[in-house]
DNA sequence: GTCTATATTCCGATAGAC
DNA sequence: GTCTATCGGAATATAGAC
């Protein structure tokens, strides 16, 4: 309710994480990030002792952002099918919020695996064994052809995130224009979940 | 047959090769690259007058060695499920030997759009339409379900490219050793093509 | 807390001897 | 062609006034 004034604080990491995310990490400047808060670059070793530290902030606030999105949709306690179509729809609109994320995460996580290795996964690990055990009973059953849940998780995610990353990719090589390529990002909250359904359904 | 000594211009483009893909383009280190050749930063710049001429020969390189990759296995005049099961073998085979070529090729093409719209793909995009005409024939025939090219061919892409890129989560998440995770890319060698064929029969 | 000015480090690029 | 030495600019970081 209140004209709620950003604190200088919070100006600095916002505009961080934006020149963090298209820059990359060594492609980023301070000075770009002090120009964007309005301040100096003084002012951001001020709050931030050096770049190293900031850029280990957003970091770990990207992890934050995108780890629990992946998995938390994956926890519910819905119909195998269902929790597919929900997921499917619910990360698609985020990433489409959020477009730098995933290269960001990519880049960052393959330039320090060890980095992700510690706290970062584990809490959320249990929300995908949860997914992983319940795609083991419904191919015990029969309910579904037998398929290992490694390999389907792998193919979610998948169809989920490139498209996003090999984006300048599909436009020229599909000759799509920009709204061409958001409408068939569109139309993904629906196929890839019936794509996959159609695959496993036994 | 010769001992084949490699000329040193051939030893700096395999060292800054490996350089730019493993750091990017922004956090390659001439002197790195200079080191891994055997050489000094003055021979560097002897040979290739700047970081940029380097770096976009290098891009050059490697655009000219994934796309025909991509593509080529596309425009075959197989049967399309053959034709899915062999590409997506080939592909992953290729990939697993060029680990560092999607990131880099994905980071590039997204901080610099533009200098892939050019000649780059244009040449390669026939035999994609080879292949998407194939599609919309085998849908308009019936003998597979009805689904777009568009959207067959970013699932296609997805799961070949995206493990590798996401390779460090995907180890962390599942719990994947170093070679039970190339254990499982050895299985997806069938079991993606078996996955989207299973997912497209009528 | 915020600024201006300056120090320091790093890195791409060049000069010039051999 | 290859080297050592060095320049010059850019980027990170600090000093010190307000």
């Amino acid at each position: 309710m209140e004209p709620q004034k950003r604190t200088t604080e919070e100006l600095i990491l916002e505009a961080a994480q934006a020149v963090f995310l298209e820059k990359g990490l060594a492609g980023a400047r301070m000075q770009e990030i002090a120009d964007r808060a309005g301040i100096n670059k003084a002012l951001l070793h001020y709050y931030f002792r050096s770049k190293e530290k900031l850029s280990g902030i957003i970091i770990s606030r990207a992890i934050g952002t995108i780890m629990p999105r992946m998995m938390g949709v994956l926890e519910t306690d819905q119909d195998l099918f269902d929790k597919i179509r929900e997921a499917v729809g619910t990360f698609i609109s985020f990433i489409s919020r959020n477009s730098f994320l995933p290269l960001f995460m990519v880049n960052e996580v393959n330039r320090n695996p060890h980095f992700f290795f510690t706290a970062a996964i584990q809490q959320e690990k249990s929300h995908l064994d949860k997914f992983r055990r319940q795609v083991d009973e419904a191919v015990a059953a029969g309910r579904i052809r037998p398929i290992s849940s490694t390999q389907l998780l792998m193919n979610m995610m998948s169809m989920l995130v490139f498209p996003f990353l090999g984006k300048p990719i599909f436009c020229a090589a599909l000759g799509l224009t920009e709204e061409a390529f958001q409408q068939e990002m569109e139309r993904r909250r629906t196929e890839v979940a019936e794509f996959i359904i159609k695959s496993i359904q036994a």
